[in-house]
DNA sequence: CGAGGGGTTGAGCCGTTTCAAAAAGAGTGG
DNA sequence: CCACTCTTTTTGAAACGGCTCAACCCCTCG
């Protein structure tokens, strides 16, 4: 979540960071890619990487967007499952699976921070499946803006995605979230002040939106 | 999946069985309940086991279909994010949270099994997000079919859950899976033998449906 | 035999998608 | 700074897939 650096935080030095080397990517640039070999693991530093998975038929699904302090990869075997690209520019720790292995092996705290990290991204998922299985257009939009509102805890949100990538994220269509983010501008829960960056006028209207 | 005692198809002794007490379920008893403190992990030992989740207004997400060899709870914090119940009787290994944390701590391969379980759901629950984002109801439907028919290595399976537990498990009605599976069975795809078993007459059909 | 619970089927409705076009930005070069 | 183009977003109208509501069926059980 929004956790910059959990292990620093308990005074403890992150043990993750010496393990890996940062890299910057810029705007669209592809930290790894489905179906490509999974010998890495990923750490967002700073930006937004958003993972994606393609169906054989070309159908998108976004799996998240991850901000700095996410782990990324955790749940690839053999080949990772999602492509992940930056959404703007960003650095991505990244760390070889091998490595990161042999030293969870020897490091209790390094087994502990990636199991942790694990139960994180579960329940998270859990939260989008929900989304997806049962709540209408306008509960997914007003979600998900309520969950970046949180995330930054302002009550201005600057999108760092497109009207497609919260399309592909939520299981609708462009037109459709397009549509509901002028439905909560009309009834004044929302305001654009451009087309990446909005004000959320009235908290406790999207929250009950959000269901 | 369907892997019985991973740790022990290697030669290894299962690491896990020793840290709990296996209980006994009937049909539908609770195993754990969604907002009840969550101090033990499960593991299926026999039988099936259904994960839901409800929301406040009575909404139900089905999370997943849990067979011999799964655990289950492992993403919850505080709180079990989850409710489980057994479908039909049911053996599971309860483990508490503390002695698991602690054998984690101490025994690798504990910690390395817990991991890797993880990693197994998160990529099952990925599978699951592009099906209730992207899909539409005969591709879900098809889909599960599939999977279960996968799971047992045989062409004739056993649905140990009712039709609003598939429903529920899709993202759908109860209507619309029965329409589907009527629709299956009228073009030869399946052929029900009774309400909770089919035969698979045209796997490959099948597979195609659920693209 | 009657009651009750799951499952199926039908008709009509509604929310989301689809297709199409206009509007608003963003980028480029003069 | 303005014209021009290209892309993204918004809006509109119509079609469609899945939902709702309701009746019916089929078992099981008492």
């Amino acid at each position: 979540m929004s956790i910059r650096n959990p292990s620093a935080a308990g005074g403890v030095i992150d043990p993750l960071s010496a393990l890996g080397e940062v890299r910057a990517y810029r705007d669209g640039a592809e930290v790894c890619s489905q179906g490509g070999s999974a010998d890495c693991v990923y750490r967002v530093v700073s930006g937004v990487v958003r993972t994606s998975r393609l169906t054989e038929d070309g159908r998108r699904q976004i799996g998240d967007f991850h901000f700095a302090g996410d782990l990324l990869a955790l749940d690839d075997g053999e080949q990772h499952a999602f492509t992940a690209e930056a959404l703007g520019a960003c650095e991505v720790l990244v760390i070889r699976r091998r490595t990161l292995e042999a030293q969870a092996g020897q490091d209790i705290t390094v087994a502990q921070a990636l199991w942790r990290a694990s139960a994180e991204r579960l329940r998270k998922m859990q939260g989008h499946l929900i989304q997806l299985g049962r709540k209408t257009a306008i509960e997914r939009v007003a979600a998900v803006l309520a969950q970046f509102a949180e995330q930054v805890e302002r009550d201005v949100i600057d999108l760092p995605m497109s009207r497609q990538d919260l399309a592909d994220y939520l299981g609708l269509t462009i037109e459709t979230v397009s549509r509901m983010i002028s439905q909560l501008q009309a009834s004044k829960v929302i305001r654009l002040t451009t087309l990446r960056q909005m004000r959320i006028c009235d908290p406790q209207a999207l929250r009950q939106l959000a269901a």
